[in-house]
DNA sequence: GCTAACCCTTCCATAGGCGC
DNA sequence: GCGCCTATGGAAGGGTTAGC
């Protein structure tokens, strides 16, 4: 997928990268082994060539950050197969709209960390855990999760960040978590279906309130399934819409 | 080598969507 | 309700190609 872009090179957008890949040239070695590229000229060909050795480089080097800025960020997806297996689903809830954090949810693929307010829930503790990882989603994170944490720690990510909501836009999906786990027919366990963001808030004050335990741990597997859940949508439609933005070559 | 035409990217402004 | 993103459309500017 990402061995397969050309549109973190400068002045190539998407239409120039179809028009590579029309010519039968899908992967950075393909580029590198022709020594001439219609709509291209040699010189640029040439500074193209150094930007992808540059670029396979920090990939087999693991250096994800490399990528964060030179992929334009509705196309950090691309990065996805090829980091999945050092990847880290995320999920912020709050007391409301860009309120204090009361819990942060990270999913490995494998396992889930809930750090809660008032327990595990520290800057130095999150970045650890975050530095863990080579890629970061979310979804609507670059609207909410994000910033939402640049506010309350002042932390600043260098990782790549896929936000599915991008990918389910450019599929024509359009609508929330909740809307696209259903459309996907993604299944909750019964304690948290049909639990929406406000039910979160909700949740979290009556835990405050009452300090009754069943109204954290419901709130703990609700952010749970959130996060597990990032990834059965990134399985499922990032390489659709791969194939997607590929097909549109033989269109 | 020069020039014009074309194509494509970038930039800007605006509107709308989404998280809790 | 806030903050950030995308989508869209138009204008400007740069790169490439083709013709002379």
């Amino acid at each position: 997928m990402i061995r397969g872009s050309f549109i973190f090179l400068d002045k190539v957008g998407y239409k120039t990268e179809r028009n590579i890949w029309l010519q039968g040239i899908h992967s950075w070695n393909d580029f590198l082994a022709k020594t001439k590229i219609d709509g291209m000229s040699l010189m640029r060909k040439r500074f193209y060539d150094s930007k992808i050795l540059k670029a396979k480089k920090n990939l087999y080097n693991d250096n994800s950050c490399y990528f964060t800025n030179i992929l334009p960020f509705s196309e950090q997806y691309r990065l996805y197969n090829y980091f999945k297996d050092q990847a880290c689903f995320l999920d912020v809830e709050t007391t409301g709209y860009y309120g204090d954090i009361t819990m942060v949810g990270l999913y490995n693929g494998y396992d889930t960390k809930t750090l809660v307010r008032g327990y595990n829930l520290n800057k130095d503790l999150l970045l650890q855990e975050l530095k863990k990882y080579k890629l970061i989603i979310t979804y609507n994170g670059a609207s909410f999760d994000f910033p939402v944490i640049r506010k309350y720690f002042n932390i600043y990510l260098r990782q790549p960040h896929v936000d599915l909501k991008i990918v389910c836009q450019k599929l024509g999906l359009r609508g929330g978590l909740k809307y696209i786990e259903k459309a996907l027919q993604i299944k909750r366990s019964d304690d948290v279906e049909g639990m929406r963001g406000e039910d979160a808030v909700y949740l979290w004050w009556q835990w405050r309130t009452t300090r009754n335990r069943k109204y954290l741990d419901l709130l703990k597997l609700y952010n749970e399934e959130d996060v597990i859940n990032l990834k059965t949508i990134a399985d499922k439609l990032i390489p659709v819409l791969w194939k997607k933005i590929k097909g549109c070559v033989y269109d």
